[in-house]
DNA sequence: AATGAATGAGACTTCATTCAT
DNA sequence: GATGAATGAAGTCTCATTCAT
């Protein structure tokens, strides 16, 4: 069943403190983060509902109950890895809202950002990812609360990009969705073995998503827009 | 339990055709579409994982050994969905390619069809959502094979694009994967109740993936490429 | 684990239907029966929490999610033992209000009734016996308005005797809750093998309960008081 | 999880000692006492079963392990909650036999004693409420020993009150059994916020169980009633 | 073509109890 | 005297699947 192999030493011995601190030091915390990340990267891997949280503890070398010990139970879990990578990139979104100019480019700034969010990051990966109908009504709002803010803020600096005149008058709840769609999607393909680097894709993802496809041919045309273009 | 309502009248008796043909009718294979048809509602509304063959039977109106006649398992029901969906997206590419112009508008048609499709259609959207990852790795072959082929697709129009010069040099492999990326992800927030229609959706989409979010102060600067920047 | 004995060979027969009749008869309802017959010897044998659905299905040489294919789950079988017993007793409730005369003997009638009830009827000893804590909530306030007509009745009968002369002035609840507590203990006490039958022990209680130990004394006393004085 | 709210001061502290006493003080057994009065508490409140170490742990604000420096393990203070609360109601056997005057005065003592132990003592309450099946072999013999020589005492003076007259010729161990289960379930009724005061329970208890319920009707027999009759 | 009944495997969770400190 | 951390055993329940009819 478990056949996934780990490759990432550095990863490796951060889910297993057990093995190497025999239970002796206030790693408490180190160990509850140790759980939450082999449990991204399991539902990540096999999706949550079919990491078991047998599965999980074998992973970490401790018991079942143990895992319980940390967490009252396996939503709470799902909750934390969101909320981990939720706050993650909300503060990317911060960050590419201040330093940079028109709202064009704080949409970019923001696409290449939440792109290496999740390329990188298994918390933000899990946001891009994870089905949040797993979740109880309850911890479903929850998380549904906390997305709605980054999509909130995409929206926000897609208005600010037309009301400036960076960004096509456009529908801006479809634009926003493309963009999300776009990059959330990235989770579902992207390999850390590939050939391309992270950066490179949130760069190139970036300009894709900005720019559009439109090829050389455009130039001459004197800003002739196919769709704008009844002018 | 099951106590969703159906409100879409044509929709539900296509789903219960036990109903009406109680008795011995050669609908052997319109009681194996309406098996199909509720299968992909349900795991397109719960996950496949969380879809049980009681709640399918449930809804159904038959029992769980009923749909044993029809396929062999819960895995089968999947991948014949799979099956129908990507069947449905090839004819649209094949369309698509057809009549229309340069590399950049069979893109544009394509994208226009193919959000179309997971907007309308239960099994297109199945293509879109559904995690192939819940199935053997036989099944999962099958499928992914498939779905290759769509990809091949997408990319062959993204590279004619570029020889044309309709669409501008980039990583065809990453440009295929946004356009998929955000087409895929409407599953994930379209409600049909929602104000805007399926073919207005599915057009903006178009517009805003081919020409990217580029707003008016573009069209002056004589043709600058952003990115290209070659002057 | 399951130590407790058998003797009683038609409760037994009537407990394993499964060995004799392999399945294929309509006997369903015989099933769920005996189901609920086994669980109520073993509610009162080792209480509901300590009684496993493990065991329930050991005994009943079934598999435990062949008990899940009869009830919903636990509770539902405890509620319907509560049901079961509920209903019988309610009857003799209505039996003793029929024939009998004033409101003291009604209660007479009562008090046998319902001891022979608890003495010989699985079921009936289940309502005098099990602790309706372990309920959820929901299921507890059934079981409760359910016990409540009972209780009623009781009050009833003897607010009828107080006023027709035919017992003292008291307290009605208190001495309902009396009557209800001797009649209720008898399942903590009584062992069918003891030398007492069922049918003596409920009608002594009823003269018990009716007429008070008072001795033979005071018959001819002419007004000793037993209490307070001899005076 | 444990939100009940404390609602007695004085019960309160008592339950608490370690707020108060956080220091090394020679406070051990007051600290014992304080687990067994919680523990009685709470199993009176949701059984024995359902009421967790985890929960006594919260309940006094320390920890588990603590709990097993006091005691071997849960059953033992269980177990002594029963000798506790035997210990009392033996006390108050003896007081009642002491005193008073024939046979049905000591029942009646006795059974007013007993009662208001049930009504006011935690300890007393268990007794008559939590079910010994709970225990293991070895301290069930111990308890149900223990318990018997209460049974036993009832019964001497309901056989002294046959002897002297003052009680009817009767079943004595049916009789007994009668009044030990009136009284023992007088804790499943009784909630203290209600209206009537624990020693009017206990009182009224006493007179209809000795005098029964007959009524006025019978003083032509001889006539003068004991209850009623002051007059 | 379809069903009522049943099963084996496995999921999440709880709990009394114990170590090492 | 007391604790943070951990465990083994057991419990309730779900589910895909099958058998006999």
């Amino acid at each position: 069943m478990a056949k996934s192999v780990e490759t990432n030493e550095g990863a490796n011995r951060a889910r297993e403190p057990w093995k190497a601190f025999q239970a002796r030091q206030r790693n408490s915390d180190t160990k509850r983060d140790a759980v939450l990340q082999t449990a991204a990267h399991l539902f990540l891997e096999h999706g949550y509902r079919r990491t078991s949280m047998s599965e999980l503890g074998t992973r970490l070398k401790i018991t079942k109950p143990a895992l319980y010990y940390y967490f009252n139970n396996k939503e709470e879990i799902l909750v934390e890895c969101y909320r981990l990578g939720i706050a993650a990139i909300e503060e990317l979104l911060d960050e590419a809202a201040v330093s940079h100019g028109n709202g064009l480019n704080k949409v970019r700034a923001y696409v290449e950002a939440y792109a290496k969010a999740v390329l990188t990051y298994d918390f933000g990966r899990c946001v891009a990812m994870l089905d949040d109908a797993e979740l109880s009504p309850k911890a479903r709002r929850e998380v549904r609360d906390l997305k709605r803010k980054i999509d909130m803020a995409i929206r926000s600096y897609v208005e600010e990009g037309i009301r400036d005149g960076s960004i096509a008058e456009c529908n801006v709840k479809l634009a926003s969705f493309a963009l999300a769609g776009a990059v959330n999607w990235i989770g579902t393909w992207y390999r850390p073995e590939g050939e391309l680097k992270a950066e490179d894709i949130a760069r190139q993802f970036a300009d894709l998503l900005t720019q559009g496809l439109g090829g050389s041919d455009r130039k001459p045309a004197v800003g002739k827009r196919v769709r704008a273009g009844k002018g």
